[in-house]
DNA sequence: CTAGGGTTAG
């Protein structure tokens, strides 16, 4: 039989084995013999760890005089088995007793009090029993104060432990300071640890390893990593688990790689450390292919590797795996977490399946605010209405949660695409009642639904009255500019801001690159290239494209063609960019080519990608290559067509002299024909020479587009390359009567840091003389070669000899021959202008390209014209 | 017989 001395070490060990049955067995003999009591304790003791603390409970109900052990022993059972209320009752049970309270209690409750306050009036209690100089309780308080918020009062009482710090308490005061943002502090702590003679255990060393991650001190980090493998903590999985978390999180995936793959006991957490560090980085298949090697390795994911993998899903376009995941949580029980919600929420937006998203929200049974957030964020794909009503909804039902920047910034994206102002009013004066108008989240919102309301001022006025000295609100104020067609006062704002010493980064040059590719500012994108080269921003995936699409925007296609072949890596965008540009330049051949090139790499079109197809069909004269893919997009990749594919496809008809085909197009579009579509139209009628045609184009542009002069000059061309001059005269009184004004023609030319302008017959350039003169020997070695001028479609009302004189003088001919002169001999010469370059100037500048050999790039209203060699990349048509 | 410090996701 039993003695009594071994029956303690049974308890100890049936309990540390969780032998519940064995131990009970134990108990029922105790009761038989009558000696429950003089085991109480280890009877408590064992039934908690053996996860049974009702039973617990029950042993000590039985106990008539419980002491303060038995109080203790009760505290921990609770405390232990996750029911810190009820270990906070029977501390206060133990109190109202008059029993001791003793120095094991002390810790206990610390660590289950709910708040500051209850941590407080234990640490009061702490001070008037001397319990504090007990180094477990000051650990227990460093550790409360540290987990409400509260660093500086962890500090105090770290500090006021008087020398008795131990190594728990070294590591106590750096959880509280990473626990609390302050983690260059908890690498102090850390440095004075070290250099006080304590050895770092591993609970040390892996608080120390988040602390360099927290303060994004990789190179701490490293260090840290080698004292970690030197005294032998390499293999702690924690400490391991933080070393992957840290590289994963810091840019170091493949350093995350290594310490993952050495570990020889990697647990779930240590997966999830290393995929979601695969996902940051944007290896979404990488984290995919992880997720299954870790379900093969018996590993069971939680909440924490579904959520992640969630993302990797979304980043991947993987929604089918996405749905899969989904109806695994739902067979788990785990779909009402948080975490997965808004992964689902983000997914099935991604997929377009708004619904769903709204379903997995409506399941939710305790919504926090980032799944408001996510909900809020994701419905900006058209249901605007949607977001505000669900923002009113959360407002009125969102219990205690506040809502914050996030929110607020997710309701300005979809106010800004409603262009409702008096929403954008809201919003701004529940910003600035919330004080979150500092926030640059909020600000880039409001900036930006300002100007897309039209209310470019009211954008200015907020990014002014916030002391703008940060660099995200600039970028909000000049990507506003550039789209509100302030380009040029974009670039001024950005003088400003290096002015006031902001450092550019990749993101304000992006914009800036939108900026000068809308102005063709071909040497302002240059300079702004080299601050890209200069700040080793090159390798900037938006820059990279913003460059490309700027030096097509800006003329230079053999630039866009550089840039793109240097791109890191090419997204949608890149190709997009670099097709369009081509064709915009007449390379419509080379750009198809591009286009199954990019197909051939595995990228997927977009509806802009097709626009640009489309545009290319047009300028390489392939109208049944560009049906084809007009009639199939949606099958082949998925694509809706646009307006503006339809504009693109009508153009290309009209182009090709197909009238007919386009008007039945015109017709049978599921959308009003917009000015694009009739100014399509316009065109091809005056080339082809269809004045009736014209003349309903016309008509439906004066309504849709009467501030525009060119209407009335292209119907009146197209009158008169028909002969017919009543019409010709009728237009322009017409042109009177609505107080039309044409607008000037001009012409520029960028020469180093300066602009020149020209006007028709201009005399005002210092170089007249020159410039004149330059003009007339052209015009002799011309007529040589052929060129005649062509007066008919000019509409003055002078004589033949005057129309010529005006002709060889218009602007765009003093702007190519002051660049001639001006620029050495081969050099490409671009000219820019405001309106459609002219008939008889497109020929003249063939003749001229031919005679000097050069290469010169007309931008005007519409296109880039390329003429080299007597042609023009439009092939005639424009 | 009873006590304190460390890891992962939106």
């Amino acid at each position: 039989m039993r003695t009594s001395e071994s029956i303690g070490p049974l308890f100890a060990r049936y309990g540390l084995s969780r032998s519940v049955r064995t131990g009970a067995h134990l108990h029922a003999y105790l009761l038989k013999s009558g000696l429950v009591v003089a085991f109480r304790n280890h009877l408590i003791s064992f039934y908690s760890r053996c996860r049974y603390p009702r039973s617990a409970r029950a042993v000590f109900d039985e106990i008539p005089d419980p002491c303060h052990v038995s109080w203790s022993s009760l505290v921990t059972a609770y405390s232990n088995n996750a029911l810190p209320r009820e270990a906070v009752g029977a501390f206060r049970a133990m109190r109202a007793h008059g029993a001791r309270c003793n120095e094991f209690a002390l810790p206990v409750v610390l660590k289950c009090a709910p708040d500051a306050r209850l941590g407080a009036q234990v640490h009061a209690l702490a001070v008037c029993t001397a319990l504090v100089e007990d180094v477990f309780v000051a650990n227990a308080l460093v550790a409360m104060y540290g987990g409400f918020g509260m660093p500086d009062e962890a500090r105090r009482m770290f500090d006021e432990a008087g020398g008795g710090q131990n190594a728990v308490s070294w590591n106590g005061m750096m959880s509280a300071y990473v626990k609390n943002d302050r983690c260059e502090d908890a690498l102090e702590v850390f440095r004075e640890m070290v250099w006080s003679g304590v050895r770092p255990n591993e609970f040390g060393f892996s608080c120390v390893v988040n602390a360099c991650t927290g303060s994004r001190d990789l190179e701490a980090g490293r260090q840290v990593h080698a004292m970690v493998v030197r005294r032998g903590y390499a293999e702690d999985v924690f400490t391991a688990n933080a070393l992957v978390d840290m590289y994963s999180k810091m840019g170091d995936i493949e350093m995350a790689a290594v310490v993952f793959e050495k570990m020889p006991e990697a647990d779930v957490v240590s997966w999830n450390a290393f995929i979601s560090g695969c996902v940051i980085h944007g290896h979404d298949h990488r984290a995919l292919e992880l997720l299954l090697q870790m379900k093969s390795s018996g590993l069971v994911p939680n909440v924490h590797t579904l959520s992640t993998a969630l993302k990797a899903c979304a980043g991947a376009g993987a929604f089918d795996l996405g749905r899969q995941i989904h109806g695994f949580m739902i067979k788990s029980n785990a779909d009402s977490d948080n975490y997965i919600g808004v992964g689902l929420v983000d997914i099935y937006s991604k997929d377009g399946c708004l619904d769903d998203a709204r379903k997995v929200f409506d399941f939710m049974s305790q919504r926090d605010l980032i799944l408001w957030n996510a909900l809020i964020g994701c419905s900006h794909g058209g249901q605007y209405a949607e977001v505000l009503s669900l923002f009113c909804r959360m407002r009125n039902e969102g219990l205690a949660l506040d809502i914050n920047r996030t929110t607020l910034a997710a309701v300005l994206k979809s106010i800004a695409s409603l262009e409702a102002i008096c929403h954008t009013r809201q919003i701004h004066a529940l910003a600035v009642k919330m004080g979150l108008l500092s926030d640059s989240h909020v600000l880039n919102g409001l900036i930006d639904s300002y100007w897309k309301c039209d209310h470019l001022i009211e954008a200015y006025r907020v990014f002014q009255e916030r002391c703008s000295d940060d660099i995200i609100s600039f970028t909000s104020m000049i990507t506003a500019l550039s789209q509100c067609d302030h380009s040029e006062d974009a670039i001024k704002l950005f003088v400003q801001m290096l002015r006031k010493g902001l450092e550019p980064d990749p993101f304000v040059l992006s914009s800036l690159l939108n900026a000068c590719a809308s102005l063709s500012a071909f040497e302002q994108g240059k300079q702004v290239h080299t601050h890209l080269i200069k700040r080793w921003f090159i390798s900037d995936v938006f820059a990279g494209n913003a460059l490309v699409y700027t030096y097509a925007k800006c003329g230079s296609i053999e630039d866009a063609d550089i840039a793109f072949s240097g791109l890191p890596e090419r997204g949608v965008v890149s190709w997009s960019a670099m097709i369009g540009g081509l064709a915009q330049h007449g390379h419509g051949k080379r750009a198809l080519e591009l286009f199954h090139k990019m197909l051939d790499e595995g990228v997927s079109p977009n509806h802009i990608t097709m626009t640009s197809v489309l545009s290319a069909c047009n300028h390489a004269g392939l109208v049944d290559e560009a049906k084809r893919y007009f009639d199939s997009m949606k099958k082949m990749f998925g694509i809706d067509r646009t307006e503006e594919h339809y504009a693109c496809m009508i153009d290309l008809l009209g182009r090709a002299g197909k009238l007919e085909d386009a008007m039945k197009l015109v017709n049978s579009m599921p959308f009003q024909p917009n000015a694009a579509v009739w100014g399509a139209l316009l065109g091809a009628s005056r080339v082809h020479k269809d004045p009736e045609l014209a003349r309903m184009a016309a008509e439906k542009l004066f309504i849709l587009e009467p501030e525009k002069s060119g209407t009335h000059v292209l119907l009146a061309n197209t009158y008169a390359s028909a002969g017919m001059w009543d019409e010709v005269s009728n237009v322009r009184k017409l042109m009177k009567e609505n107080k039309v004004r044409k607008e000037p023609a001009m012409s520029w030319v960028e020469m180093k840091d300066k602009v020149h302008t020209f006007i028709v017959g201009d005399k005002s350039h210092p170089r007249t003389q020159d410039i004149y003169r330059k003009l007339d020997e052209l015009g002799d070695l011309m007529s040589k070669a052929g060129y005649a001028p062509n007066v008919e479609a000019d509409l003055h009302d002078v004589d033949r000899s005057e129309k010529e004189l005006l002709l060889s003088h218009h602007s765009e001919r003093l702007a190519v021959a002051f660049a001639l002169i001006s620029t050495p001999a081969g050099a490409p010469i671009r000219v820019k202008k405001n309106l459609r370059i002219c008939r008889d100037c497109h020929v003249a500048i063939k003749f001229i390209s031919q005679i000097v050999s050069r290469e010169i790039i007309v931008r005007d209203i519409n296109r880039f014209h390329h003429f080299k060699d007597g042609t023009c990349s439009c092939g005639d048509y424009w």
